[in-house]
DNA sequence: TTGTAAGCGTTATCAC
DNA sequence: GTGATAACGCTTACAA
């Protein structure tokens, strides 16, 4: 293993000038700059990340807190460990998956923490180092999210243009700030049609929205689309409206949010607005990172949503 | 942040001392790990592990690498991602998601890997530093696995035991280790009860094996039950069946394997081997750390499956 | 602009 | 059995 003092050697500076290059390249002549990069290339040298680690009294360690129950999920959360993870290998810094039980065993540079509801506002606040939050809250906690209510609107508004009459929007029955922003995206694009806006809340499991469909078949009339909150709920809808006879797209619509992995293994496919999870996780990461070698606050960064088309609309 | 020094003056030894209670306690007397014991609960000291990682020159990273594909893929990975970092936590390690691409980029003590095909045996064995498999193998890597055989032996049993007279095994299109274990249970068992096994193979999706079924219908006698190597080709086989017409569980039976997701979201239930994939990730953990601690080899480390009732077979 | 010295928190080595 | 010392590879503070 080549280390600063081999380098400096073959360049013939010490090894202070190497340090300087890698940290502080603009303090040091060009000159040496050159020197000092060819004996870094010749050597093959990557500097030891534990020695630096000690030495800035860090730990090249970021925690993920998923503060949801993950034992009920799909790969969304895998995803977004994939693009964290991508991201902090870049940087040379690994990941710790926590839970809020061990939170606070063994040391960390920052943390990413998801699934944050009310109650966890409080202790997030008292946080001493970077905290990057995966979903938009109305805290002033950073955040990478998409733009939930630009989905839901974009959503709306293709099923009024491909003809459905009404709109029923099926929510999660959460008081998170993604669920009011998805609420107010349906809610703004009926109001433009000046259209009255019907809202339902359920748990995110599909057998609720399945029940509610079913027991309420006599009164939902054709023509009818059903702006869910998520793909869980959605297919939901889809199996309740299929068994009740219901014909999916011609006399009913149904579309999604998340676009993760159930949309797809419905049939037919849900129409859904695709979060692309493991571009978010990287973004989170890189916000994390920004924060800790920077010192500065990123804000929010949003992801403007995309439509994924099932065969859930009419063409 | 208490140091060694801090212990070491609290209780009036040196520093050494205090490593030598941490490290090896038989060669220090009693009374000195008493006096150090007390002053480190006293000061809640907590050893550096960047300093203990550069003093010894490991890194305290483990490498997860997933082989296969993942993008179409359930909570699997993520549950056992799940399960290594809990033992990893656990033991101040901390886990890096890497990819065959990314493989080299920073230092590590040891890796775990998953999904290896028979192309990446070569690599795998010239990898220097300590390597468990999830995943068992017949090239003598130490690996955790379930006991693969004998999952398909005992719902092959199962499903003699409730009537059925044809069992039809339905497999994975792969020269993977546990692919071979679970044909064998398979056979096992029908030739234990003197039948003819009847072997069908295909690329582990659900429409592939779902295609099989509706090709072949006319000729599937009732009372046949099919053995499935995965929960995603039960699935296939359990919406052809019920496109046809047949009737699940009375005229026909299906068993799958993995119970993580998908014999959970099919209709009716799959009953299928549940593989507790987070206790085999903690394994995986414990196995490997084990092996860079004490540099023994651990040898397999097979779990027991045990079978998860769903309702694709008679009562 | 560059180099020297001290220190980050720990462990291995070798005296005592 | 215990303690002083050097070393791990790097960075900051200070001196030249």
């Amino acid at each position: 293993m080549t280390t600063l003092v081999d380098v400096a050697k073959k360049a013939n500076v010490s090894k202070m000038t190497v340090s300087r290059v890698i940290n502080h390249p603009d303090k040091v002549t060009d000159e040496l700059k050159q020197l000092v990069y060819e004996a870094m290339r010749e050597l093959d040298y990557h500097p030891n990340v534990i020695a630096k680690a000690l030495a800035n009294k860090s730990t090249r360690i970021i925690k993920l807190c998923i503060l949801e129950d993950i034992d009920t999920t799909e790969p969304y959360y895998m995803n977004l460990m994939i693009g964290i993870a991508k991201t902090l290998d870049l940087h040379q810094y690994s990941l710790q998956l926590v839970t809020r039980r061990n939170f606070d065993i063994g040391n960390c540079d920052g943390y990413i923490i998801t699934g944050m509801r009310e109650a966890d506002v409080d202790w997030i606040k008292k946080l001493t180092k970077p905290v990057v939050l995966f979903g938009e809250n109305r805290y002033g906690f950073d955040y990478v999210d998409t733009n939930n209510k630009a989905g839901t609107y974009l959503l709306s508004q293709l099923a009024l243009k491909k003809g459905y009459e009404h709109l029923i929007y099926i929510g999660i029955d959460s008081k998170e700030s993604f669920e009011y922003s998805r609420e107010a995206g349906y809610i703004q694009q009926v109001q433009e049609n000046r259209m009255v806006p019907e809202l339902h809340r359920f748990d995110n499991h599909s057998h609720l929205s399945e029940e509610y469909v079913e027991q309420n078949w006599k009164n939902i009339p054709k023509n009818t689309a059903f702006i869910c909150a998520s793909d869980r709920l959605a297919i939901g809808i889809e199996r309740a409206i299929i068994r009740c006879g219901g014909k999916i797209p011609d006399d009913f619509g149904v579309t999604g949010f998340d676009g993760v992995f159930l949309n797809q293994i419905a049939s037919p496919r849900i129409t859904t607005i695709k979060q692309s999870i493991i571009e978010m996780g990287s973004a989170c990461g890189e916000n994390l990172l920004d924060k800790i070698e920077s010192g500065e606050t990123s804000g929010p960064l949003v992801f403007e949503p995309k439509i994924c088309l099932g065969g859930t609309l009419r063409n």
